[in-house]
DNA sequence: AAAGAGATGTGACAAATGTAATATTGATAT
DNA sequence: ATATCAATATTACATTTGTCACATCTCTTT
């Protein structure tokens, strides 16, 4: 198995580059320090799994990643991150990382470099927690505790759709003055100021 | 490292049985073939992997797993599904599963449980794009492309806060009015015809 | 029938919002 | 110094929004 590592301080990219020979089958077949060296040593080497850290002066590894996906969709890149860098996960999700470790966990990093080899995604300890949409875990909100009927939700799911009073006054058959009463009193229900926050609010919550 | 594996078919925990053993630091060290028997395994044995498979007869993989963590949070356990169970996944990680994988990929299910054993989380090819809130088609917006400037993007945010323009202008320092102008450019810009569009729609768009 | 309750509507008003045209300012280049 | 450009500001205006008090209207209950 090649490997490629990548990491400004060549301290850490000796460390792992010892790590990883530990493994029998493993060679690490080059080694960078930024963003623009990964993707130069990606298109010539074609290693099997690039590590790669994602903090890197001129081209950060995030990028870099999206350069190297861009062309080699197929491509296993596990990020090393030091920690909570947690905006760049879905990000990094999106392009198509194979991997987002925690550079602490150095005896981690060989079980990780083998399951990413056959395909998987690995995440380190505690980052799985900060994928958002996950964890973000959108209040459930109990809307009759708010005595919020039926209409009231449909009339606040259209405003959260962006539709002016006129358009929703027309959508359900109600005069846009009712509309107006209608939102008015959700607003004092909720204790919302305007239609804006009302949308916002809607939609990170769950129906 | 001692594992559990609970499958209903037994010629699939055989077959898990004879690849996990190939490992020479693995040992199986109990089986069962459903939901109650691993809650009980699991109990009894405390291996530091248990593989589950998700579908079975009477408690399910979940149900099981969700039983398991809430009594030992720091279990480590692998579901196993058979494709497209896609709507469980999300469950299985709020419970603190440590992974899912396709039944299919015989040879990644040992370097999966080796990156579990660490700590990781693991998942499938294409399960991670099963992830809503990831996949959940927030579109990746290509701001740069409507020419919106790194200030016009901060307004915009402030805008999905909720803030009034007046709000807004004293958070950045620039008067009731520009604001004002700066939004509407954004809007023209970006083809919405109010705030509250505007909102939504940054909203579900990541940045 | 009268009274009450609930939903819907109206009118009036202040405030916020969105648009457009036109200043003012400040920095830069010639 | 002048011309130029971008960013910011001002002004004016039309619309939309949010609030409130008060009508209607329709059922139901008595």
């Amino acid at each position: 198995m090649n490997i490629v590592i990548v990491d400004d301080d060549i301290l850490v990219s000796n460390a792992l580059k010892t790590i990883l020979e530990m493994g029998e089958d493993i060679t690490v077949t080059g080694m960078g320090q930024d963003g623009e060296e990964a993707v130069q040593l990606y298109a010539s080497l074609k290693p099997d799994v690039l590590l790669m850290d994602i903090r890197m002066k001129k081209m950060g590894g995030l990028t870099a990643a999206r350069e190297i996906l861009k062309e080699y969709p197929d491509a296993r890149i596990l990020l090393l991150t030091t920690f909570s860098d947690d905006e760049y996960i879905v990000k990094a999700l999106k392009y198509g990382v194979k991997g987002y470790l925690l550079k602490q966990d150095y005896n981690s990093i060989l079980p990780a470099i083998r399951a990413v080899y056959t395909g998987q995604t690995v995440f380190g300890t505690e980052i799985v927690s900060k994928i958002p949409g996950l964890l973000q875990e959108k209040k459930t909100f109990d809307w009759e505790a708010y005595d919020i009927s039926e209409k009231e939700l449909h009339v606040i799911s259209l405003v959260a759709e962006g539709l002016s009073n006129k358009e929703i006054a027309k959508e359900i058959f109600l005069s846009e003055g009712t509309v107006r009463n209608y939102i008015s009193n959700i607003l004092e229900k909720l204790q919302l100021r305007d239609r804006t926050r009302l949308a916002v609010y809607y939609l990170n919550t769950i129906k």
